[in-house]
DNA sequence: TGTACTTAAGTTTTT
DNA sequence: CTTAAGTACA
C-alpha cells in the first residue's frame, strides 16, 4: 500500500479501503472529507481496482472539483485527466455536447444562467400578455425549475386549479421557446442528461459500464433529479461512495433533499456507513458548542465531533445594546487580535443576511481595517460583461433571442421597444424562427429598419471573425465594433466598466491557453463525435459555457490580508482561526421566514452548527438588542441557540466602560448590566431588549402601559418584547415577539401582559 | 432615449 | 435605510 494510506485515522482508512460496494461516508465538519474522497480515488487506482477513465467524481461547486483535482495530481503519478472530475452541471454539460444529436441540442447549444433565464421568462410571459402581478417572473422561474429538478416535463405535471394550469401551459412554452433558440437553463441540463440517458440504452450501458466508481461530494445537497441521475447512472452493478454531512444540509430551500442520504442507504443497500467523527480544526470547547446544538435537532442520523485537541478557549459571548455597539466591539476584538499576530484573513464576521454587513463595513471602515465581502455580482454576471457577452453569442448562435434582445439596441443605435416588439410578433405569428431572422427578413421598415440592419452587419461582421479569430482578439473586435468600449468609456463612472471589459479579453486569453492544452474538460470531446464548426468557434463556445458554468470569484479582490465578511451559508467549507458569529437575534438568527415552514428550526440549527464549526481557535457569538432594520429599530430577543449553548462554554463578555454608560442612559431598572463573573445574570434575556425610549415617547404623547422595546411576560406565551401598537383605548393592540412562540399581536385589553 | 422621480419590498444561493 | 424596478417627463 503507497504511504498516501498512512496518517489516516481508523474510520478515514476505513472508507478509503472499502471494497467495491456502495457506501455512506457520514463527514462531520473538519473531519477531513476531501481528503478521504481524493484519498479514496488515489487508492482505487493506484491498487489497480480501477482506471482514470472508469472514475466519476460529482461535486457541486467547481472549487470543490478544483480542489479534489489539484490534490489527486499531486497524490498521483499519473494524467488525472481521464478521470471526470466536475460539477454535476459540468459533468452534464459535457455528456450533451458530446451526443448533442441524441439530445436534440444544437452541439454549440448556449447556457442560460439564472438572469438570463429570468429575462428570457420575463419576455415570454409579456408577450403572451400574462398579469406580472398575478404571475410574477420569479414565480414562475422557481416553478419551471422545481419542475425539472422533481423531473418533470410539463405534460407530466399535474394541475388542480386554473392558476396552475397556467403555470403549467407556460412551462410548455418556455421550454419550447428554449428549444428553438438553443438554449439551455440550469435544470435543463440535468433533466436533459436524464433524459437522454433514459432513452438511449446503448449510451446509458456504455456509461455505467465505464464509470465503475462513481463518488459524490457534498450528497446531503443533493436534489431529486441529481439522486435519480446518480441512480441511473450507477445502475444495478454500481459502486456509489457517497460523502455528506446531514448536519450540514442548509440548502433546501433550493431544492436540496437530506432525505436522500437515507434512500440511498436503503436503495443501494449500503452496508457500511461510515462515520467520520473525529474533528482537525476546531479546539474542544468549540466542538462541545456545536455538538450540545445539534443535538437538540431529531431528525438526524446522528455524528458527535471530537478532538485530541485540548478544549482551547470558551466561546465569548457579547451582548450589546445596539447594533453598531455589537459592530463597534467587533472591531475592538479584532484590532486586537490582529495585534497579537494574528492574518487578517484568518478572522471571518459571519451573519445571517447580507443586510447585516452594513453596520460592520461601517465600523470596519470608519477603524480603517481592510476587509472583504462575499456575495457581491460575479465577474461574468456584470452588466459591461453580459452585454460583451451577448454579442459573443449572438456570433455563435443568430437564434438567441435572450442575446438579441440585451444588445440590439445597447448601446442605444435607435432600435426602439416598438421595433422589437414588431419582430416578436412575427415571431409569434410563425413567420420567423427568431427575432434575428425576422430582422434579416426586413420586418421592420424606415429608420430603425436601417438601423436594425447595422446591428445585423455588426453581428455578421462578427460571426466571419468567429470562424477565424483567437478568442481574445474576437472579443477586443466585439468591444470596437458594437461600440461598448467607447461606450462605457465616455460614460461618466464608466471606468470600471471599461476595466472590467479589459479583463474579460484578459480572461479570454487565459481561458483560450487552457483550452488549447486540453485542461478544460470541454476541450476534450470524445473521439467519435466530429465537431461542429472551425475550431475557433469551438473554443468561443467552450468559453460562452464556461461563463455560465462558472461565473468566477464571489469576492472582490483575492490575496489581501483582509478581513473575511460572509453569510453563514456562504462559510460553508472554510475554517478561519476566528470566527464572530453576530446578530444572534430570535428573528434574525432563527430567521422568521424560516419559522413557518416545517423543519425550518432545524434547518436554521444546522446553519448555527455550520456557523460554530468553521472557528479553530476562537469562537465569539454577539447579538444586539436593537437593530437598524429597514430604516426602523426592530427590538430583539437573545436567539435561543445562544441559550443551547451550555454555560459552561461560554465566557460572557461585560465591558464596565460601557457598562457604566448603561446604567446612566436610564435603561429599564432591573437591567443586571455591570454585574460580573461567571454567567453574568445578563444570561436573562430582559438584559439586551433595553432600547433607548426617549424618541418614541415624544412622538407618541399618549403612551401606552408599555414602550417599545419593553419585556414583557405573558402568561401562557412566556417572556417577549414589544414590538409595536395599533390602535388606541379599548381597541388597542400590541406586537410582541415572543422568545419562543414568534410575533404576535394582541389585544391590549385582554392580553395578560405584566412588565418582565 | 435618457434621466429623475416614485414605489415597494427586503433570508439563505450554486450551477 | 437601500435598492431595484417602474413611470413620468424633457
Amino acid at each position: 500500500m503507497g504511504d498516501y494510506l498512512a496518517n489516516l485515522n481508523p474510520e478515514q482508512l476505513k472508507a478509503v479501503t472499502l471494497p467495491r460496494e456502495s457506501a455512506l461516508i457520514l463527514a462531520g465538519a473538519g473531519s477531513g472529507k476531501t481528503r478521504v474522497l481524493t484519498t479514496r480515488i488515489a487508492h482505487l487506482i493506484q491498487s489497480g481496482q480501477a482506471s482514470p477513465a472508469g472514475i466519476l467524481a460529482v461535486t457541486f461547486t467547481n472549487k470543490a472539483a478544483k480542489e479534489m483535482l489539484t490534490r489527486l495530481s499531486a497524490m498521483l503519478p499519473i494524467n488525472v485527466r481521464g478521470m471526470w472530475v466536475g460539477t454535476f452541471h459540468g459533468i452534464c454539460n459535457r455528456l450533451l455536447r458530446t451526443h448533442h444529436r441524441d439530445a436534440a441540442l444544437p452541439q454549440l447549444f448556449q447556457i442560460l444562467d439564472s438572469g438570463d433565464q429570468q429575462s428570457l421568462i420575463k419576455r415570454l410571459a409579456k408577450s403572451q400578455g400574462m398579469d406580472d402581478e398575478k404571475f410574477p417572473p420569479r414565480q414562475m422561474q422557481n416553478f419551471i425549475n422545481n419542475c425539472k429538478e422533481a423531473g418533470l416535463r410539463a405534460n407530466a405535471v399535474e394541475a388542480g386549479d386554473d392558476f396552475t394550469r397556467r403555470m403549467v401551459a407556460f412551462y410548455a412554452d418556455y421550454d419550447a421557446q428554449c428549444n428553438r433558440e438553443g438554449v439551455v437553463d440550469f435544470a435543463e441540463l440535468l433533466l436533459r442528461t436524464f433524459e437522454l440517458l433514459a432513452k438511449n440504452l446503448n449510451l446509458l450501458t456504455h456509461y455505467q459500464e465505464r464509470f465503475k466508481y462513481i463518488l459524490v461530494d457534498e450528497f446531503q445537497d443533493t436534489n431529486k433529479l441529481q439522486y435519480k441521475w446518480i441512480k441511473m447512472l450507477a445502475g444495478s452493478n454500481g459502486c456509489v461512495f457517497a460523502v455528506g454531512d446531514d448536519d450540514q444540509s442548509i440548502y433546501r430551500f433550493r431544492g436540496a433533499e437530506v432525505g436522500n442520504m437515507n434512500d440511498f442507504v436503503r436503495d443501494f443497500a449500503v452496508e457500511h456507513v461510515v462515520k467520520l467523527e473525529q474533528n482537525y480544526r476546531s479546539q474542544g470547547h468549540i466542538l462541545d458548542a456545536a455538538n450540545a446544538i445539534i443535538a437538540k435537532n431529531k431528525a438526524r442520523l446522528g455524528k458527535n465531533l471530537w478532538t485530541s485537541e485540548g478544549k482551547g478557549e470558551q466561546l465569548r459571548v457579547f451582548a450589546a445594546a445596539t447594533d453598531s455597539e455589537e459592530a463597534q466591539y467587533i472591531v475592538d476584538e479584532v484590532k486586537q487580535l490582529h495585534r497579537e499576530g494574528m492574518p487578517m484573513n484568518e478572522i471571518a464576521l459571519l451573519y445571517r443576511s447580507n443586510a447585516q454587513s452594513r453596520v460592520l463595513e461601517h465600523a470596519l471602515f470608519r477603524a480603517r481595517l481592510p476587509y472583504k465581502v462575499y456575495g457581491g455580482l460575479r465577474f461574468f454576471e456584470r452588466m459591461e460583461v453580459k452585454h460583451a457577452l451577448a454579442y459573443l453569442r449572438l456570433a455563435g448562435n443568430p437564434d438567441d433571442d435572450s442575446a438579441f434582445t440585451r444588445v440590439v439596441n445597447f448601446p442605444a443605435r435607435g432600435v426602439g421597444a416598438r421595433s422589437v416588439e414588431q419582430l416578436q410578433e412575427a415571431v409569434e405569428q410563425g413567420i420567423k424562427p427568431s427575432l434575428m431572422s425576422a430582422a434579416r427578413a426586413g420586418v421592420v421598415s424606415g429608420r430603425s429598419g436601417t438601423a436594425i440592419a447595422q446591428f445585423i452587419a455588426i453581428i455578421d461582421l462578427l460571426r466571419t471573425a468567429s470562424e477565424n479569430l483567437r478568442l481574445p482578439e474576437l472579443i477586443e473586435e466585439v468591444l470596437e465594433r458594437s461600440n461598448l468600449a467607447a461606450h462605457y468609456a465616455a460614460e461618466r463612472d464608466g471606468q470600471d466598466r471599461v476595466e472590467n471589459l479589459h479583463e474579460l479579453v484578459n480572461a479570454a486569453t487565459l481561458f483560450a491557453e487552457e483550452f488549447e492544452h486540453g485542461e478544460t474538460p470541454a476541450g476534450e470531446a470524445e473521439a467519435d463525435v466530429a465537431p461542429v464548426g472551425t475550431h475557433q468557434q469551438q473554443v468561443l463556445a467552450a468559453f460562452l459555457s464556461h461563463a455560465s458554468l462558472e461565473a468566477g470569484e464571489h469576492e472582490a479582490a483575492a490575496g489581501a490580508d483582509a478581513l473575511q465578511l460572509m453569510t453563514v451559508h456562504s462559510s460553508k467549507g472554510l475554517e478561519f482561526h476566528a470566527v464572530f458569529v453576530s446578530g444572534l437575534e430570535e428573528g434574525l438568527f432563527p430567521h422568521d421566514n424560516s419559522m413557518n415552514e416545517d423543519g425550518g428550526l432545524e434547518e436554521e440549527r444546522r446553519l448555527m452548527y455550520v456557523a460554530i464549526t468553521r472557528a479553530r481557535k476562537r469562537l465569539y457569538v454577539t447579538y444586539a438588542g436593537t437593530r437598524m432594520l429597514h430604516g426602523q429599530p426592530r427590538y430583539g430577543m437573545v436567539s435561543r441557540f445562544v441559550d443551547e449553548i451550555p454555560a459552561e462554554l461560554c465566557k460572557w463578555i461585560v465591558l464596565p466602560e460601557r457598562a457604566q454608560t448603561r446604567w446612566n442612559s436610564g435603561a429599564s431598572s432591573n437591567s443586571s448590566w455591570g454585574s460580573g463573573g461567571g454567567r453574568a445574570p445578563q444570561a436573562d434575556p430582559d438584559r439586551y431588549a433595553t432600547a433607548p425610549r426617549a424618541k418614541f415617547e415624544l412622538e407618541r404623547p399618549d403612551a401606552h402601559p408599555f414602550a417599545i422595546g419593553q419585556n414583557v411576560q405573558h402568561a401562557k406565551f412566556g417572556e417577549g418584547v414589544v414590538l409595536n401598537f395599533e390602535g388606541r383605548g379599548l381597541d388597542a393592540r400590541i406586537q410582541v415577539r415572543f422568545k419562543t412562540d414568534g410575533t404576535k399581536w394582541l389585544a391590549l385589553q385582554y392580553a395578560k401582559l405584566t412588565a418582565a
